[in-house]
DNA sequence: CCGAAGTTGAGGAATAACCTCCGCTTAGTT
DNA sequence: AACTAAGCGGAGGTTATTCCTCAACTTCGG
């Protein structure tokens, strides 16, 4: 059963680069909701080339942010080396959202982890434990209000790059300053006010799978 | 030039009241992306009748929330009543929210306000005064920060509203979690951190307009 | 009972996304 | 050089979605 994946042709490996590269950026400004028909043309290249190399949008998808998602676990890792565990989770904070406001890909991608068990469940077994870890420090330390948890995070995330995406290009100090706000409204404080029942996973399945377009093409039915 | 408004026939005045009473619900669903065909039938009346009596969706629009854009006028005047100028303020975010999350059409026209000079600049010459008023008293007493103002009221509305579009109907409190956790972040407290510049009128601009569907159709073309 | 006012909803036209198909081109082997 | 399988292009079929019109029909009200 095991398929024997013959070479590909040169100029079909030159063009399935440049697939790649130009969806890299057709991704990044219009995140997965950028159709293979937007692909080809920047890579200047037919729709059908496309559609052979890369049967679906799926595939393409998953040979793209796969491993760039990683960079999501280095940053984690970074953030954990601080010594502050309020410094570790506001970095991850604000780099994370940086990255993803650059490449509306990216954020869609970070987005499903979690909640697409299908493409991204590996990059998220690494990880969700180490932003737990994140939270844990920084509950433990007293600087994090003690009512607010991982599953807060991808509201955060979603609401924060959604305004970023609205926002016109070049202008990041708009979605920053925002960030800022809700980062203050994070910090624990004596007059901090009730925030009410915590958010639960199933709130933010429904949240997320709302948010981020779909990434298989609905099926003509 | 004075149009001599002959009165609509009776079963005619019936089918107008039936046809707003159904863009109600509509637009509160739909907001602004609501379809005059979707009106029609949640009317029980053909399209045409629509199109008749509203020749295009701003017509409509119009009648439907110039009137009611006055509650957030009589909203203001009770914040404003208020002793506290931080209660005042935060209970105009409070209560405007849960307005615009029950009826989306509400909020989009909300946010035109200040924006679209055609139709509800009226509205904007009642309101925007109270709500600075808002502001400035709960900048004199010292529990707003000094470094948000007005322009940030939009971008927190339209961020907000945006999740609670996204939230599984009957869960309001997710979004006023969220809500929560930013008027947090508007307390006036000594570890705030840096916001960075403020917000423009051409920013809110830029932003409300990529937020709300446009009220003109696009004309083929 | 008639004419003006009103109604209807199928359907034309624009837009947009998805994906296939088949005639043509080219790499690379003999 | 010739051949062939791999690859390419992109027009166009298909499914949606929205806007709005219009010609045939119905109803009101004098």
């Amino acid at each position: 059963m095991t398929e024997t994946a013959r070479p590909l042709r040169r100029d079909a490996q030159r063009n399935r680069e440049r697939i790649l590269l130009a969806a890299h950026d057709v991704f990044a400004s219009r995140g997965f909701a950028a159709t293979l028909d937007d692909v080809a043309h920047h890579a200047g290249v037919g729709v059908g080339t496309v559609y052979r190399r890369f049967p679906t949008k799926e595939a393409l998808i998953e040979a793209l942010f796969v491993d760039r998602l990683e960079d999501l676990v280095s940053l984690a890792e970074d953030a954990l080396a601080l010594p502050s565990g309020w410094d570790g989770l506001t970095m991850m904070l604000r780099r994370s959202i940086g990255m993803h406001a650059v490449d509306r890909g990216l954020r869609d991608a970070a987005l499903c982890i979690g909640i697409d068990k299908n493409h991204f469940a590996k990059v998220g077994e690494h990880l969700l434990p180490l932003i737990q870890e994140l939270f844990d420090r920084a509950h433990a330390e007293g600087s994090l209000r003690a009512d607010v948890g991982i599953h807060d995070l991808p509201i955060i995330m979603a609401t924060v790059t959604d305004l970023a995406r609205h926002t016109p290009p070049g202008r990041p100090e708009i979605f920053r300053r925002f960030l800022e706000l809700i980062i203050d409204g994070l910090r624990a404080g004596p007059e901090n006010g009730d925030l009410g029942p915590a958010i639960t996973q199933e709130d933010v399945e429904a949240i997320v799978h709302d948010c981020v377009p779909p990434i298989e093409a609905r099926r003509r039915g």
